[in-house]
DNA sequence: CTGAAAGCGCTTACAG
DNA sequence: CTGAAAGCGCTTACAG
């Protein structure tokens, strides 16, 4: 279309279709996009108002194959329908899109293909990789991604560079809060074993429990997987117990064990007090809301992008902790 | 890692440190990858030896400047917090992925800046585009693609094939449904004004009701926005009308209104029904679960990418629908 | 089925 | 600040 826009311009533009319009090298041209700061004012701003009128686009297989680099950003997440982790890549693509990259999106579910052959794909393909995938076994995580720049979310490895969501403080807050609406039973609902952030939370929720006042009681479930199916499931055994407090791995074990309560008859926050953990979007559309502890995507997606580009730049960056807060909503209510 | 595999391949592994060590041309290595069949049985096997030991990637940037193609297909969706987006974005992805192809994302409302300028940068860095985007403007849209191939999803625009979710004959049943019910008194919630969906859902419910039952009524309210909060605040609206069936323009829509519904003490489905459309995560994880139209998101996306290679190949598909199709689930029961 | 060679459109060290 | 030239790692028409 914007060919059509000068009659010269017949031709796909390129660097070189634009030098000879202006009768000057297409290194110049080059650098007018590169490194724009390296060449003459006037001269730049008639190499852009050309390449403009020629409808140039820069070809970025070609700088990609000179230099080395793609400009795009790998991001592997477990599962996109997972509602934990749209917030998370859009932050992650706000972000990259601002450095000027794009991102490469994987779906570690989403291949009929072996996850770690996709990454190993994918690993060539970018100039540095993301990953949120909670599942992937470490020493395929290593093998795949080989040597390209890696910094994990929400997980741990020696020698990669992480941010994770540090929930600790924020789940003490909950169980606090939770002491000063009078519940003194508590169970603790456990994510899945080897997930990182089931282990944290369940340290979490534990250690609190240690520096709890004397009439408070911690018992507990699981492991459960993350999935609305296996909280309502779980919602008899749950009955079974006198807790009145239930602190759930994260939202969705905790708007499934809220609904097959209902199920039973049992009300939430009437009969039992329930929170969640990471307010996805869910934690916000179920009636009522639930109380929960909000994780920073934004801040998670911002700051890994960041450290990536370290990382690219041959910095060693450590470990990145943001810290999540809590949110006292619909679901936890005076003890019965 | 792979490199120091053998003790030759120090270097970084090309065609041409594949070709050296086997004696060979590399157009016979090229041919290997990009050709196999072109190529001598036992020699292939050769070269995928070496490659493999040497740790050999195609760098796709070479590939990509030589052939003119990328290996990658934009996904832009309007905002993939939207949980409508993310099963499409899987799907897409899948079938992406069997065609050796990756998916570069696009989130329309992520970026600071203008969509449309991200998105003619996106259109000259791939193959083709699958635009879920229902809010960019015809003429922007089609301004910045350019002649980049491109299918539209669940939006039509002339000259532009697309693959679209046509819930007519699944929203019927789900009035028919509710009449069986005994419910008379309809209300419609319509959604956003300018979407593509919303005219065609309203234009469905409101052709079912020239054929329903002389004894029902259908009522209107709207547009709505698309949003959990549009409907809670909605709510008291719907309240003062005396309908007790409720079409929702979709699942968000409809599980607000339940909320705001459950504030003003007035419980769904014993005093009201309601209805959604999309069937997205939202709709399973409410308590009651919601009754809704089933987008069929799997075939959405793999018909889409099926349909961008036809067009890469300068085919011309047209139009595709697919139907939704109805699901009861919880909120929607005898009229009061 | 294989090889030699040109070309894809940039970047950048080098020289000026 | 600018230009000439080599190089990035593939693909493919052409000749054999």
């Amino acid at each position: 279309m914007s060919r059509r826009r000068t009659g010269a311009a017949r031709v796909k533009a390129t660097i070189y279709s634009i030098a000879k319009e202006l009768g000057i090298s297409a290194s110049t041209v080059s650098r007018a996009f590169s490194r724009p700061d390296m060449v003459n004012n006037e001269v730049r701003e008639r190499i852009l108002a050309t390449a403009d009128a020629q409808g140039f686009e820069l070809n970025r297989a070609a700088r990609g194959l000179a230099t080395g680099r793609t400009g795009l950003v790998g991001v592997v997440v477990l599962d996109i329908t997972n509602p934990f982790f749209p917030p998370l890549v859009r932050a992650i693509e706000h972000a990259a899109n601002e450095a000027d990259a794009s991102v490469l999106l994987l779906d570690a579910e989403s291949g009929g293909r072996d996850a770690t052959e996709q990454l190993k794909r994918l690993s060539s393909q970018v100039d540095g990789l993301i990953v949120a995938s909670p599942r992937i076994p470490t020493n395929a995580l290593k093998e795949a991604i080989g040597n390209t720049p890696t910094v994990l979310v929400n997980r741990t490895i020696s020698g990669l560079p992480s941010v994770v969501c540090d929930n600790t403080a924020a789940l003490r807050q909950a169980a606090d809060h939770l002491v000063q609406l009078g519940h003194q039973k508590f169970l603790l609902l456990r994510g899945p074993s080897g997930s990182w952030a089931a282990t944290r939370r369940t340290a979490a929720v534990r250690d609190w429990a240690k520096t709890a006042p004397d009439d408070v009681e911690l018992a507990e479930l699981g492991p459960f997987e993350a999935a609305f199916e296996t909280g309502q499931e779980a919602a008899q055994r749950i009955a079974d117990t006198d807790a009145t407090a239930i602190i759930a791995f994260d939202d969705f074990l905790a708007c499934g064990v809220i609904g097959g309560l209902a199920d039973l008859g049992i009300s939430v926050p009437h009969d039992r007090s329930v929170v969640g953990c990471d307010d996805v979007l869910l934690a916000r559309t179920v009636t009522p809301q639930l109380t929960t502890v909000t994780a920073p995507f934004d801040d998670l997606g911002r700051r890994a992008v960041a450290m990536l580009t370290d990382v690219t730049r041959g910095e060693t960056p450590g470990d990145l902790k943001l810290p999540g807060s809590f949110v006292a909503r619909g679901t936890t209510a005076d003890a019965a």
